[in-house]
DNA sequence: CGCTTAGTTGAAGCGAATCAAAACTAGTGG
DNA sequence: CCACTAGTTTTGATTCGCTTCAACTAAGCG
């Protein structure tokens, strides 16, 4: 929601090497020799919470690569109504083919926590998509992806009450803590505040914290404070997201 | 909703020539040749009304194109809550990248016309990919169209009112219909039942109707019979869309 | 012409939104 | 350390839009 402008440095030739997500994401497939050249265009980027990152127009095409942070793909009218149709966590990628419109348009990605951002300028990095088919074919495995995890969200948006709602989002962050994390704990911080997990799964604020409370009451999750879940009783859980 | 059984028919090889959307779909981009290795492994299939495509296991990661007719993708639920996640029109396709899950697991593709399929089986397809590379190209680039209007949707379910709804789908088979038909008449039958509506806009059958009854009772669509429009006055249309 | 299915219309109920206020949190500075 | 502020979350009371339930009408078809 904030201003726009975030650091963006060229770093040395080897810095993917100590990548945290070198061997997921796009670039866990490609050999030293595609590394090193997606390594020579792409400019790294650092956002703040709140910050944006791209609204439209020819950067909206950029390719982006989230190495570290959460952010959030938002959707939003200009009376105030927000819908986010997507999170982007460390190895998510989005936008990039050489189409009409990519993904991006309309759209904006906005940092939820610290982000840092891998940024393919479009021109270039279409050039080395003709060069090295594999990197089209990890891209067109992660947008099939991102098509089905969107029209699963539509089950949810269109068919779920706000109780399964809100059991799923649980359930949906809580898999992917796990395995940003690696950690077995049960414990874990949710990214994102009250408000956007209501424009997240379509609710207001009020019946997202209802309902969290409701399920603190019955024992299905133990929270400390608003945003720190302790446990998940992932059985009991589940059967509230309802199918 | 109802049984499998459908006709499919190997077709000489040069039945690509007169195809309909010879020149759109994936096959406009492809040469003579490539049409012809597509044609050498595809399955024609014709469906009825109401008769379904594959559901899951191994053939639901074949690549499917549609060339006559309308089809609509749907997600069901044990207890019998439905959401169509998208419709296909002639010269839209699904499926066929060979990653994990496709973007078919869990759904199933429906007949809501007459339809006719070009199918075209996994593994074979495959190997066809890794061939001509601009065919990926041609199926990422209509992924990613597929992702933004998966997105778009996402906001009109999580967001929007009932009757900004209606308006909004009501638009979106305007656009289609003009699109499929290359008619300049405003008049044009709705693809969809009511029930089938209310299925992909998140509402029931009755509210959709009340809205629909609204729209013309306001002047701002004309129809005859449940299904044909006559007219649309697209100005005022729009504006009770929303965004 | 009855039979079945699809669509419309009405009345009542309910779940989520809205409006309003209190409780908590976190940050700042005295 | 506490007082003060701003922002977030929780809780409560009320309203409203959509669903539900039910009856009726229209359309397709043997």
């Amino acid at each position: 929601m904030s201003a726009h402008s975030a650091v963006s440095l060229r770093f040395d030739p080897n810095v993917c090497d100590t990548c945290a997500i070198r061997h997921a994401s796009l670039c866990g497939a490609l050999s030293r020799d595609e590394i090193a050249e997606l390594n020579a265009i792409v400019v790294r980027t650092k956002l703040s919470p709140g910050q944006l990152h791209v609204i439209e127009g020819e950067q909206a095409r950029d390719f982006v690569n989230v190495t570290s942070g959460t952010a959030k793909l938002v959707r939003g009218a200009e009376d105030g109504r927000t819908q986010i149709v997507g999170l982007l966590f460390p190895s998510d990628f989005v936008g990039g083919a050489g189409n009409a419109h990519s993904e991006l348009d309309f759209h904006s990605i906005e940092a939820v926590t610290e982000l840092e951002l891998c940024v393919f300028p479009r021109d270039r990095f279409d050039a080395l998509l003709e060069k090295y088919p594999m990197i089209e074919h990890r891209i067109l495995s992660k947008a099939l992806n991102d098509l089905h995890q969107a029209r699963e969200w539509m089950v949810l948006l269109g068919r779920k009450t706000a109780q399964e709602k809100v059991a799923s989002f649980l359930l949906y962050v809580a898999e992917k803590m796990r395995n940003e994390g690696c950690k077995e704990a049960d414990s874990f911080n949710l990214p994102l505040g009250r408000v956007e997990i209501a424009d997240y799964i379509g609710l207001t604020i009020e019946t997202v914290s209802r309902h969290i409370t409701k399920l603190k009451k019955d024992g299905v999750l133990v929270m400390d404070g608003s945003k720190t879940i302790k446990q998940i009783d992932y059985e009991r859980l589940t059967k509230r997201a309802g199918f």
